[in-house]
DNA sequence: TATAATTCGGACAAAAAACTCTTTAAGGAG
DNA sequence: CTCCTTAAAGAGTTTTTTGTCCGAATTATA
């Protein structure tokens, strides 16, 4: 409804090493297997949030991911922006090229506040916050495996 | 960010229909030039509108297409369990298969509140008031033509 | 009845998103 | 130095979404 698969898969990916001791890195193989997602894929999704700034890798034994010095305060948006493109939010419901006050869909302004609503939550949410949720153990990152589902 | 390009043409479509004289059938091929959307491919999302009794459609001259009696009442909720499917709503933000209070992604309770504004503003907009508005003159239902630009 | 205008239906094509594979480079440990 | 483990890079594949094309069915009108 909102977020592309790629988008799920890092935000999950980045709340679990968030979830991970600071400065140990994390296999991309172990976050594949924790969320249940294609490794390969998501490998390619961290490279891009490598690139950004918003990992570190280390390669080799002893190789992984870290979350760069400070990062662990970033939020969904400065996830988001990177993931789905720096005007993530900018765009009109219905796809209008220019969509604005002055020059508006006729949803638009039913659409605004409803839209800062979610760009109010995404500017909150930390990636920190997220980890200490999921440690506390009353949420889930992935689906629980197959393995897990009693026939 | 939240709606298929499918989905943006039909309402588009439905809102440009509501603004015609009722009973009185459209030609696809007016409503993809008044949008500015593919022609064919309108087709297509028109046909399954029809499909799902939202529209009538008659073939040969004098033909096009028609709200169906009642469905100028029809909510944009409505429209989009069409083309988006009939969970559009029912899923997890982060696309976990399985996501309610009980078990809960780290954003669920974040995002829940949120969703449900999205939902009320659906459930309240319909394509009477859209029509209504946009034959107000203040709104636009398409980008302004290439040839409306000067240059 | 013939003709032109329209939607319908299905196959097809192109583009984008999701996903895979293989080779290379880098780093740690014996 | 050599081997093993890991990420990086890039090409390739599959699936989904978006978009095109064409022939058949339907209908009003001359």
């Amino acid at each position: 409804m909102v977020l592309s698969r790629t988008s799920q898969y890092a935000i999950q990916a980045l709340i679990y090493i968030a979830t991970q001791a600071p400065g140990e890195p994390v296999l991309n193989r172990d976050i594949a297997e924790r969320l249940n997602v294609p490794a390969a894929y998501l490998a390619k999704i961290l490279q891009n949030l490598c690139k950004h700034g918003l990992l570190d890798s280390f390669r080799g034994r002893l190789g992984g991911f870290c979350l760069r010095e400070g990062m662990h305060k970033s939020t969904l948006m400065h996830v988001l922006q990177l993931t789905e493109g720096p005007d993530f939010t900018k765009n009109c419901i219905l796809g209008l090229k220019e969509c604005s006050d002055e020059t508006a869909c006729p949803m638009h302004f039913k659409w605004k506040p409803v839209k800062n609503k979610i760009i109010s939550m995404l500017n909150f949410m930390t990636l920190d916050e997220l980890a200490k949720a999921v440690l506390t153990g009353k949420y889930r990152l992935a689906d629980l495996p197959a393995s897990a589902i009693p026939s």
